[in-house]
RNA sequence: GAGCCGUUAGCUCAGUCGGUAGAGCAUCUGACUUUUAAUCAGAGGGUCGGCGGUUCGAACCCGCCACGGCUCACCA
């Protein structure tokens, strides 16, 4: 086959050693193997401080299992590390030790391949750790060399594409994966201990709504009709508000059928929470003790520096009005009640753009973002978001110009969204109503109302405080990663081909 | 979607003025019983992303295409 062509000199030299391996009677792809309960970081918990005299003593027998990644010969006598999931551990084999044989063995094996070794656990005279072998398992020949041992992978493209290559050799990234768990695990284990109930509802939806995005498309053969990937989990959770769960929240995957760039990916997480009888200040305070547990997973003091500036979790995060806001920034006042007239003329006093149909409501919120957000250096929530700009969030009782939302911003972006839901039906449905008006008129995007999500709200939801979070850019603010493909294994890349 | 940049050995990267391909790691042969980017001596390895053009001659200049990265606009 044309494949066996393409292979190069490093390619056809170790299949030459697996064949030779197979005619020595041991198995290039091996069998299971018991690292007794030995991963390299138990060996370095127990034995690391351990003086070189006092291990050479004890004779503590270990046995591990990984793969091999360096390899530093000598001729009777070589070093090498094993890579496993606790990282990477030296060890030590000498002719005069494990026989001739054992050693012409080591000797042909590659870097890549994963042997198990027992041995004891000694210090070398530079006071490093290690097992110097006594007994050697071939376990799995590695037909293809790794990547540079020393400047590990970087073309990013090879990264996201054969991450398994990217995980071996860039111990960062490896550790970012780890920290992502623990992140996940440290965030529902926050939800669970307040009660709140986790949940897993459709990806495949008849209709994709609760959010404005273009759905993927796809077909289900048995009903024969399209289906559409979710675009947000809101309308399901908040039907399960309505059947009496009270308090829900739900952390997956969602799809958007839009562009792709270092702070979007077509799928990602979101963690969306809902709360019976909580208001915004309630999710507030949600949402501040989720941003401190995923800040306390990767320090302990909560403070956490991203790409070069220390944000501190630690205090309580700062509150400031939307309009407030703007008066710190910038001296303009919108607190008093003003005709579009006023509020275009302050507009044009200082350079920001509008729009001829915008309301004053969109010219704050015009001011917030040109003038305010990009300063908002440390966690700040911001809220009281203009009627016009929020139409799913409940007006404010004090001053109906504004409503009961927040977002939490750091480093000038948002990283959760919440309000005090809609509950009325009524008016929920005028909302989808116009919303579908305008997406009609601007063709394709129409989705159809979900009617039986309003149909749900006539039964009663009671008053219910609401909550979103990018979860993926949580992570990468937690692990200082640049862009969100550097926290997805597998980001979504175009296929490649021949040329 | 627009602009800029990149693609050279398995990997990391050089490549001057357009004169026909280089290094380190890795691989192969040899030496070496405490190395750690091991060392020393030697060797092999290339469709220079793809296709076309200009030229006596192209990794290099031009055009198109593919993939990737960054920035901007939109979204989280």
């Amino acid at each position: 086959m044309a494949k066996e062509e393409k292979l190069n000199d490093q390619m056809f030299v170790r299949r030459q050693k697996m064949d030779a391996l197979r005619e020595q009677g041991i198995d290039p792809f091996g069998h299971r193997f018991a690292p007794d309960h030995d991963i390299s970081t138990e060996i370095r918990a127990k034995y690391g401080n351990d003086s070189e005299e006092l291990l050479a003593q004890q004779q503590n027998e270990v046995t591990i299992a990984g793969r091999m990644i360096a390899k530093r010969g000598s001729g009777k006598a070589s070093f090498a590390d094993l890579l496993d999931r606790g990282g990477k551990i030296q060890f030590y084999v000498r002719q005069d030790v494990v026989g001739e044989e054992t050693y012409q063995l080591f000797k042909d094996s590659d870097i890549g391949d994963f042997w198990g070794i027992t041995g004891d656990v000694i210090k070398t005279r530079m006071g490093e750790l290690t097992i110097r072998a006594r007994k050697m398992t071939f376990l799995t020949k590695a037909l293809r060399p790794l990547p540079d041992k020393y400047h590990g992978l970087q073309d990013p493209e090879l990264v996201y594409r054969q991450r398994y290559l990217d995980l071996i050799t860039n111990r960062d990234s490896f550790e970012r994966f780890q920290t992502w768990t623990k992140i996940i695990k440290a965030i529902r284990n926050y939800m669970d201990s307040n009660d709140f109930t986790e949940v897993e509802t459709p990806i495949l939806e008849n209709v994709a709504s609760g959010a404005e995005a273009r759905p993927f498309i796809t077909h289900h053969n048995a009903l024969d009709i399209d289906m559409y990937m979710r675009i947000a989990t809101e309308l399901r959770l908040k039907r399960l508000i309505v059947g009496g769960m009270e308090r829900v929240y739900e952390l997956g995957r969602i799809f958007r059928n839009e562009g792709m760039d270092p702070h979007h990916n077509p799928e990602f997480d979101t963690m969306e929470t809902y709360a019976a009888y909580f208001d915004f200040n309630d999710v507030m305070q949600e949402t501040e003790g989720i941003f401190k547990t995923a800040a306390k997973v990767v320090s302990d003091d909560l403070k956490v520096n991203y790409q070069g500036t220390e944000l501190d979790f630690s205090k309580p995060f700062e509150r400031m009005h939307m309009v407030d806001a703007i008066k710190k920034f910038t001296g303009v006042d919108f607190w008093p009640e003003m005709t579009v007239e006023e509020a275009r003329k302050l507009a044009d006093e200082n350079g920001v753009q509008y729009e001829d149909w915008w309301k004053v409501g969109h010219i704050i919120n015009a001011f917030f973002e040109d003038k305010v957000q990009d300063q908002l250096e440390q966690p700040i929530f911001i809220y009281g978001h203009p009627k016009e700009i929020s139409p799913l969030a409940h007006l404010n009782r004090e001053d109906p110009r504004f409503t009961d939302r927040f977002e939490l911003y750091i480093l000038g972006n948002e990283y959760a969204n919440a309000f005090t839901e809609l509950n009325d039906p009524i008016d929920q449905r005028q909302r989808f109503e116009a919303e579908a008006k305008e997406h009609a008129e601007g063709n394709d995007e129409y989705q159809p109302i979900d009617e039986d999500f309003v149909e749900a709200l006539e039964y009663g939801m009671p008053p219910t405080g609401g909550l979103g979070v990018g979860i993926d850019r949580l992570v990468m603010l937690m692990t200082d990663a640049k862009s969100i493909r550097d926290v997805l294994l597998f980001p979504t890349m175009r296929p490649k081909t021949n040329n």
